[in-house]
Formats: structure tokens, sequence, C-alpha cells
DNA sequence: ATGTCATTTTGTAAATGA
């Protein structure tokens, strides 16, 4: 089974690019994040691209900002459209959160609030919201939560730790809320992988920051013990940050060995060694 | 110091957010 995530900064906006990678990368499951459309406006321009390529969909928008959706072609069910006490900020519950069970996995899409500076009102929802997040993973043995995260879980997270001192996404608060979930047992996959690659998943628009790779990794899967044991592959696809109209995201995609029925399969015992040569 | 992009508007340039 494929997963990815992606933060498309506006799904139609995004739509040359996104179709093509679907087809292209032919995940089968797909968490999104800024949407920025209403539920009816996603519905209108991607309801009939997603069901001919074999998806049901789960969206939870409000229009103009943020904006989650979960895309699966291995099942999608019992939707939840928000965290269980997720707080409100200046009374609206903003649409950073879609819930479904795909392929024996709990997903969770999610768009962690970005906070802005620390001390800014922002900065103190972004806490109280990953408390939320935390508090919403019932069996985290089963439990995917993907998305953009707006955290960088280390300093080698970051192109350049010394221009982000006390900034948002580095902060002890932040990461501490990053420890908290690895605490119950989810993996940060990607980072487990490629455990001393510097790789990023953002880039700013802005200052050339891509072709210098001057960028941040914030975009995470972290993935419970059933999903975190089972993977085969875990990389960022930065050729979708390349060439025309890209979000300044790039997916992130992970691959979990399952035959199609769920079931991993017969383990199949280490070849025999009957020369009795010394194993590398 | 801050080079982009997307969204919205008693709109057509300016603000907001990231």
């Amino acid at each position: 089974m494929r997963l990815a995530t992606w933060n498309v900064n506006s799904a139609l906006s995004r739509l040359p690019r996104l179709l093509p990678w679907l087809d292209e990368r032919a995940p089968d499951v797909v968490c999104l994040q800024e949407t920025k459309l209403s539920d009816e406006a996603f519905a209108e321009h991607f309801d009939a691209p997603l069901k001919e390529r074999g998806y049901e969909v789960a969206h939870v928008g409000e229009g103009r900002w943020n904006g989650v959706a979960l895309l699966s072609r291995v099942g999608l069910e019992d939707v939840r459209r928000a965290l269980p006490a997720v707080p409100a900020f200046q009374e609206a519950v903003e649409a950073r959160a879609v819930t479904a069970t795909c392929g024996g996995l709990r997903v969770t899409s999610v768009y962690v609030p970005n906070g802005r500076t620390p001390g800014d009102p922002h900065y103190a929802y972004k806490l109280e919201w990953l408390a939320a997040l935390a508090a919403s993973v019932d069996d985290p043995a089963t439990t995917v939560i993907a998305g953009d995260v707006n955290i960088a879980p280390t300093d080698d997270d970051v192109w350049d730790p010394a221009l982000f001192v006390d900034s948002t996404h580095v902060t002890p608060a932040e990461r501490g809320a990053l420890t908290t979930l690895r605490d119950l047992g989810l993996h940060d996959v990607v980072r487990d992988r490629w455990p001393s690659e510097r790789f990023f998943s953002y880039w700013d628009y802005r200052a050339g920051r891509f072709h210098q790779d001057q960028g941040m990794r914030i975009d995470l899967v972290l993935a419970g013990a059933d999903p975190a044991g089972r993977v085969a592959a875990a990389w960022v696809d930065r050729l979708a940050r390349k060439g025309t109209g890209p979000s300044d995201h790039a997916p992130v995609i992970v691959d979990l060995d399952t035959a199609p029925d769920g079931d991993i399969g017969p383990v199949v015992p280490p070849p025999s060694n009957p020369k009795g040569r010394k194993r590398r």
C-alpha cells in the first residue's frame, strides 16, 4: 500500500499538477492539506476526476484558508471531520484534520496551525491544537498521522538553524508536542528510513530557496507499530516541487508491504547457507 | 533584508497569510 501526504497550497491552483501526479505515483491513500476550498467547490472540481481514478474522498474545507482531504482506493470508512475537543481560534473551528479508516489503518490528514511567532495568539493555539491531536489517538498501533505539522523535528531538518533561533517551527514546546506523539508509539518513518540524510519537504517560494535546497522538513508521516513495521520505502517526491506551478511543499511518500487482501503473506525463511560461508 | 504565490475585495491594487 502506498500512502502519501502533500500540502498542495490550493487544490484548485494545483489541479494541473495534482492529477498527473496521482497518475504517475499511483498512491492508494493520499492526505492533502491547504486545499483552500469549500466542500462544495472541492466536490465540483475533484469528484469526477478522483472517482475516475478509483478514489473515495473525504474533504473538510472552509473556503479561503486551510482545508484537508483524504483520498483512498483501499476503503474510506468511519470518517471523522474534526479532532475531538479541538480548540477553536477566535470562535471558529478550522478545517485542519480529517480522519478515516483506510486499508485497515486509522489515517488522519493534518494541517497543524502555523503559529506565526512565539508569543502570538496563533502560537498558543498551535500548542493547544497539537495537544488535541495527541489526545485524539485511540489505537496508536494502527494509527497514521500524516501532513504538514509546521514543526521541524530537529535542527537537521532546517537549512540554516541559526536563522530560525527563537522562531516558530523549532521551539522546544513545539518539538515537545512531537515527542508526545512519539511517546504514544508513533514513528517518524521517513527519518527512520534515512537517519543521517539531510532533506526537506518545504521550500519558500521566495529567494530561490528551492534551487539552493534551503528548506525545512515539516511534512511528516507518523506511523504506529503496525504500519511502521511494514515500511518498504519512504521518500520526499522532490520532482513535484520542480517545474511550472508547483506547491511550495513536496509530497512525502511511504510504501507499506501488504498483500492485496491485507495479509502480509507467509514469512519466508532465510536462505540456507550450505557452504557455511560467513554472511555479510 | 525579506527576490513568491494564492486569495479576497462595495475589487481591477492592496491586504492578508504562509
